[in-house]
DNA sequence: ACAGGATCCTGGGGGC
DNA sequence: TGCCCCCAGGATCCTG
């Protein structure tokens, strides 16, 4: 479900009601979370304070005073809120870390495809990440690096945004809406694009992921901020869910197909095929 | 190397 | 109202 955005939102709600607090409490449910929850991580985080929330790609890290690092990943349903006294705890709630102010941290996921995990250090998380071969941030990416992962490779342009390794953070809403800003065609072939094409889809990445965190994310279904308020961005989609409605440039609808599993809504009009750029870049009859 | 499908899960929506 | 099928902000694993 949430991506880079919606993570961000996360992070930063989360930041204020977190830092300087100390775990008191520690409880688990007993379903499998995708990312399993061990039980001897509880006693080491009681007593201890958060120090730094932060983020990298799609994962939450929260930064314990001992050291210790918090992990988190959504997956799709996924919702890490902190919770006033007394405020129900909702179905399908995993984890919670009571604070000393009285507040919960809850992790909540409904089909349990993210989960947290304690690392012993920073340096254990940077290992994790390097190991899963985690890729850059968007918004720092070297437009050489990029171009040069783009070259490397013949898969359609819509799959290599989602491949975390080659950029961290993008996800099936905000890869259909770069593809609109950057108006390629999300079949396209990646070693096929002309460099001004591909600093194009850079610069539409890290726009589009901006004004996305500006409005707090998207809510479609679960996604709620680390203070429980929903975002705003899904009012915004150019492209992500519009099959049929008029193209926000040239009001021709909008049509979606699948790449590599995942519907892919684009402008067929404003976001050429590769075929039909071929024809159009070469003389007329020839 | 890459596409495509299945898998892990639950819930919501549409069609009948 | 109920049932069945399909779909979903992710990621991984396997096959062809």
């Amino acid at each position: 479900m949430p991506e880079l955005p919606e993570v961000e939102t996360v992070v930063r709600d989360l930041r204020p009601l977190l830092v300087g607090r100390r775990v008191v409490r520690v409880s688990a449910g007993h379903q499998r979370l995708r990312q399993p929850w061990r039980p001897e991580w509880a006693a080491r985080l009681k007593g201890r304070r958060f120090e730094a929330v932060t983020r990298r790609g799609k994962w939450i890290v929260l930064e314990l005073d001992s050291g210790a690092r918090l992990v988190v990943h959504l997956g799709m349903t996924g919702q890490l809120t902190v919770a006033a006294p007394g405020e129900a705890v909702l179905d399908h709630t995993h984890l919670v870390f009571g604070l000393d102010d009285k507040h919960e941290l809850r992790y909540r996921d409904i089909r349990r495809f993210g989960g947290a995990t304690l690392f012993a250090s920073s340096a254990d998380v940077e290992a994790f990440f390097l190991d899963s071969g985690l890729g850059p941030e968007p918004f720092t990416l070297d437009p050489g690096v990029w171009c040069d992962a783009l070259a490397a490779t013949s898969r359609q342009i819509k799959a290599v945004l989602l491949d975390q390794t080659v950029v961290a953070g993008v996800g099936n809403i905000y890869a259909d809406e770069a593809l609109f800003d950057a108006k390629l065609h999300p079949t396209r072939r990646a070693n096929e694009l002309t460099r001004p094409e591909a600093d194009r889809l850079r610069k539409a990445v890290a726009s589009v992921l901006t004004y996305a965190i500006e409005k707090r994310g998207s809510t479609i279904r679960n996604y709620v901020g680390g203070s429980g308020l929903a975002g705003g961005y899904q009012d915004e989609f150019r492209a992500y869910g519009r099959r049929g409605e008029p193209c926000r440039r040239c009001r021709t609808p909008l049509e979606v197909l699948r790449v590599g599993g995942r519907a892919s809504h684009y402008c067929p009009s404003c976001q050429p095929s590769a075929i039909s750029c071929q024809q159009a870049g070469r003389p007329a009859d020839s």
